[in-house]
DNA sequence: GCTAACCTACCTATACATAGATAGGAGCTG
DNA sequence: CAGCTCCTATCTATGTATAGGTAGGTTAGC
């Protein structure tokens, strides 16, 4: 197997940190033991924790979106897409973590303008995505032409960014697989 | 008027801080020039930082269940109460604040266990709330009987949990007013 | 003269960051 | 191919700022 490099093993770990404890609560030091170098050498590779943040937002969106067009390939349903887009988030929450976007979203005023900008990306990208699968459902009549693809798709975002955080204090999986059930079901029966 | 004491003081300035940057981007060092007092003085009032904490929940706690009391109490039909739920985040919003338990939801590995409890019970406690007066809105009729009240009062509060965090990285109030809105007529619609 | 509410002064730990040294290897060059 | 140079990736040591917290003194009012 290839040995992951120095630079990756830092984003993984951070990656990790962040999703879990935020922004703020991570620091250099937690680095130290687990990728196995001292705190000054990280900036070797990230001059800056900011500059460490960005490459981290860069590789969750882009891992993110080559996720979303790996589902886009696959040949079901567009509401079986919209299910699969929420086991996206199941499987982040069964490994104890949030969304990074979502994380960093709470952090908001801790990220430098530029990242703020990508979050902004991300959130909507993401509803494009949902909004375009909804309307594909909308086409085969999967979902009633009453729905608003646009406004669901945001509301459908919202409501997982959401429950993941809940689901987390609640220390309950299940009620987030319940709320990311009922994100699809509400959609058919309006 | 009757000036705030220090007390008080220090738990708005503190509230706000928390609601805004996040539980580990605030420091007491804040308070200082706010309040009026040095650090030191702080713990005077609060032995430390977990005690602010947890007084702070405490306080959050009170408030928004006399809020949903005071709502409770008002003669206006179900549905309008849980748009004026809705109300009580667009406001909180609006002074651009995020919920003070969504906030530290995603700080959740910086609390103990005390306080993790008490988020736990806030959001139940709000859920609960919501599950009471969306079933009142079935039996008069302006909800249908196939809406499952308590998992709707779930997502419901999820939805509105997560629009907040989106709406300010988006700057955008209006999209928060929009999912709000659209998780009231969602039920309706069903 | 006791107590509440504050202060100054300090402590210890940690944060992110920088400077300069070093070890190891790649690659050119006489 | 020996020797020189340069680069990569790390280290040690240090800096500066800030964190939360403590000890002990001061002051004003009942």
């Amino acid at each position: 197997m290839p040995s992951l490099s120095t630079f990756d093993k830092i984003l993984d770990i951070a990656e990790q940190k962040v999703q879990t404890v935020g922004l703020n609560a991570f620091s250099f030091k937690d680095l130290e033991k687990v990728v196995g170098i001292k705190t000054a050498s990280i900036h070797y590779h990230f001059p800056t924790k900011q500059d460490l943040v960005e490459a981290l937002v860069a590789r969750y969106i882009e891992n993110f979106n080559d996720a979303l067009r790996a589902l886009e390939s696959k040949s079901v349903s567009p509401l079986e897409k919209l299910e699969a887009f929420t086991k996206i988030f199941t499987k982040t929450l069964e490994e104890d973590r949030i969304c990074l976007c979502g994380m960093l979203a709470s952090d908001l005023l801790s990220v430098n303008d530029y990242t703020h900008d990508r979050l902004t990306g991300f959130f909507s990208s993401s509803e494009k995505w949902l909004e375009k699968h909804i309307k594909e459902c909308i086409q085969q009549k999967q979902v009633p032409q009453t729905v608003d693809p646009k406004i669901a798709a945001h509301f459908f975002l919202a409501s997982l960014e959401g429950a993941m955080l809940i689901a987390r204090v609640k220390k309950d999986i299940a009620y987030f697989k319940r709320i990311a059930q009922h994100s699809i079901t509400s959609l058919k029966q309006k």
